[in-house]
DNA sequence: TTGTAGGCGTTATCAG
DNA sequence: CTGATAACGCCTACAA
């Protein structure tokens, strides 16, 4: 039953030859003639021999192995992002371990031990929310491994950086909206020690001053990521005397719990309210009415990290300086049914 | 920069004691005294040590891990069973490598050809749409790995099978829907070969039957899992000069392809037409109307399959006899709205 | 309580 | 062409 693994001790004893010639003659070595080389593969394919990556990484001294560390991969700009790595990894001959932090930075710091543990050759990592300071990712670097933030990152981390243009598509999405004849648009941010929230309330802010629109700070709201909170804001919001008549949020679960408080008071969306959120989740496609939201083409961010990875590799090898920099990414208003108003036309801005 | 890693040699040489003693006190063996521990930990936190995996594993034999190979791991139905598996696992220890077929034979195969050169203990599968023999699984239980399978199965490899009651609750669904006064129900089911598709469409066909009511072959669709799919059949249904007043379909994303269908074509749903679909994939409570569909508890199901493994070690370390078996979990309808007509309370059945 | 030696499976190096 | 040997980092008998 539990046959014990083949090893190429195993083939070797079989063939009559030595080890370190069966080694050769499955990785192709010219030195091994190739009336060698088929018998040996024939023998170890009719013995089902499989290398053992445990002892071949340990030769090596590497793993050729990317680690993934996300908040959640059952959202779907988590799990296309990996798809892209995936992709550039496989191409590479590289593997993947995917970890989640599910937003807490214990889980985060749990990950980064695997990771480390697993001899991983880089980590690619969109931050999680709970996390307010680098130094586990400082760690991963003191252990000689690439570290490439997306998305969510901390900017003092000396490290590659794949991001969008955030402020500026946060700005785009303001004047979008101005446009349509909304202008008491509410926000609805993330924990402000991450960048790109940071970023996404500054455009807006900075939009709405330029337009000469009034900032009222009751309904600019940050660390409010869930759907239930943005649902609670929005129908505390809604209920005012002079409610907001658009909201910008820096996710899409939190654009449908304000979807879900709008329907549940019977503001009609567009007309009364309009809404945009982030990411573009794939459910954003198929609620009613459907969610506009900002694109930030997530397979390519991880393609573009995953490439960041090998092209330093290659720079570094043969010595050069690398770097180090942000790589950003453009974002894309998908204008849907939620924030259609007046003689908007179908079809993205 | 690229510091090489720490190893217990460098923790020995500076303490001036030996690398065995180092491990023992380390790994907290009897023989070593506290002081010595203490000053050794202390050691090993300062200058970063981390052990090495594939080290660890190599020696040991086993890598202590589980390896998990699902269609895709952005359907909730599959992230749930994960982090089911998650759970159970880090409880005994162990750490989790999660593979994606994408529906495809040949990206299973890869997937299981890594998780044998990772040395994992278990393989925790549900079965690609593209899957028609369990040959790859066999070569997994050759080399000494544990399969456990779960939700899509096949039948014929002697395994480990956590599953619903998919032919019961699947009769369940159309009782429901004949109750309610739909009886002129179609059905949109999977790929033949897997025994759950089977199973759900015998469920429907069983029960129609002992309903007394007639089975319209034009009603009735195998290997058509994808929504789009789903969508150009229930469109064509659904212009016939007596079309169908209800469907049931396998998936959720069937069903959500046959509410598009609908409103497209301005049928309204529930009360011209009725939809169930399976898995209570999360996006059913966030379209509207809401779709009801069979919820077979993917958590649990993940939770048991991972027990299942660690139960069979503990049995056969003490020589006993393990009796393969399957593991059902009855699932059970969440009726939403695509399916409540006439006097239904809200809430499930 | 401490240390020595051998081996897990593989591959690179060097010698025939 | 072919083969012996050391080494990757760690752990465990066994010895002292």
């Amino acid at each position: 039953m539990s046959n014990k693994r083949v090893t190429i001790y195993d083939l070797a004893r079989e063939m009559g030859i030595s080890v370190s010639y069966i080694s050769k003659a499955l990785n192709g070595h010219p030195a091994v003639s190739e009336r060698v080389k088929n018998a040996v593969r024939k023998l170890a394919e009719e013995r089902n021999y499989k290398h053992n990556s445990q002892a071949v990484n340990l030769r090596r001294g590497s793993a050729r192995t990317i680690g993934v560390i996300v908040p959640q991969i059952d959202k779907s700009f988590f799990s296309e992002a990996i798809a892209g790595i995936e992709e550039v990894c496989s191409e590479n001959g590289f593997s993947l371990i995917i970890c989640q932090s599910h937003d807490s930075y214990e889980k985060e710091c749990e990950a980064v031990s695997t990771l480390i543990h697993q001899n991983v050759d880089c980590v690619i990592i969109s931050i999680s929310a709970g996390t307010h300071s680098p130094d586990h990712l400082r760690n991963l670097q003191a252990n000689g491994i690439e570290v490439i933030q997306f998305d969510r990152y901390i900017d003092e981390l000396d490290s590659f950086k794949v991001i969008s243009n955030d402020e500026e598509v946060s700005g785009d999405v303001v004047k979008d909206f101005i446009r349509k004849g909304y202008n008491r648009i509410a926000f609805i941010g993330g924990p402000e020690h991450l960048t790109i929230f940071r970023l996404r309330k500054k455009g807006y802010l900075k939009t709405l001053k330029e337009a000469g629109l009034p900032i009222l700070k009751r309904f600019v709201f940050d660390d409010s990521l869930s759907k239930e909170q943005a649902s609670a804001i929005a129908a505390n919001l809604l209920t005012l005397e002079n409610p907001p008549d658009a909201f910008f949020t820096v996710s899409d679960e939190q654009a449908l719990g304000v979807l879900q408080a709008a329907r549940a008071l019977g503001v009609r969306v567009p007309e009364d309210l309009g809404i945009v959120g982030f990411a573009n989740e794939s459910f954003t496609g198929i609620v009613s009415p459907t969610l506009s939201s900002v694109d930030q083409k997530s397979k390519e961010m991880g393609k573009r990290a995953a490439n960041l990875y090998f092209e330093s590799m290659t720079v570094k090898q043969r010595g050069g300086p690398v770097s180090v920099k942000k790589d950003i990414i453009k974002a894309k208003i998908i204008s849907r049914e939620s924030s259609r108003r007046d003689a908007d036309k179908p079809g993205s801005l």
